[in-house]
DNA sequence: TTTAAATATTGCAATATTTGTATATTTACT
DNA sequence: AGTAAATATACAAATATTGCAATATTTAAA
């Protein structure tokens, strides 16, 4: 049915689960950086580094351009970020509900 | 450093990653749906669709309601369509330019 | 108190992802 | 040609996720 398609969104949210990736990302707002600024910002292995952008390449989701021995990666689509910032408004409508949920259940033990 | 928050991040996407569960959020849309609704949407057995629902539900990404023996899901965020929507225009930019890829790839053929 | 309907959970083999380590590859310089 | 820097890839062990089939649980009704 709807199966190619979804797949092909299931693997491209598949491509952002994962901290360090996320990480990345963030990183990559600011401009597109080297493997060896990622490896220092992250303060990670460069394989592991390579590795990441990796995924994210074949997933499309940033683009690599190659000057002498360094690569620079940037985010292909800057929808991409846009993305992010309503994740990041999810996450804190979430905090919110938890941290109310808190509130409650310490006003209940306080007058009891 | 931001280890955890990123984690969490990473687990929210984590969910959002598989088809099936992208398709019962889409089928949410329209509002609350049964597990027997979403079963003879999606043409899949009652166990998987359980399945599907409880990872939802355990990143708190779908609520859920029980009615006699029915359970009723619904999505508690709708931040959440519009990451979707946002995801959506990401996919439309990649079509676009897989589309205009070949077509220069096409060109290229014809001329020579 | 059986029975049926709706939903949830469990167990497990098959796959896929992650992580760390080692090794290649590419490019510029000497 | 030989070497060093920057990046990429290969591989294997540890983990995690799927996809089914079987089994539980819960609720309402007979």
């Amino acid at each position: 049915m709807h199966q190619p398609l979804h797949r092909f969104k299931a693997d491209f949210f598949k491509a952002l689960a994962h901290p360090a990736r996320l990480v990345i990302l963030e990183h990559l707002r600011s401009g597109e950086k080297s493997v060896t600024d990622l490896q220092t910002l992250l303060a990670m292995d460069q394989s592991s580094v390579s590795q990441q952008l990796a995924v994210l390449r074949n997933r499309q989701i940033v683009d690599m351009r190659k000057e002498g021995t360094t690569a620079y990666y940037s985010v292909r689509d800057p929808l991409l970020f846009e993305l992010l910032d309503v994740a990041r408004a999810i996450f804190n409508q979430h905090l919110i509900g938890t941290q109310e949920l808190l509130q409650q259940l310490t006003e209940e033990n306080e007058t009891r």
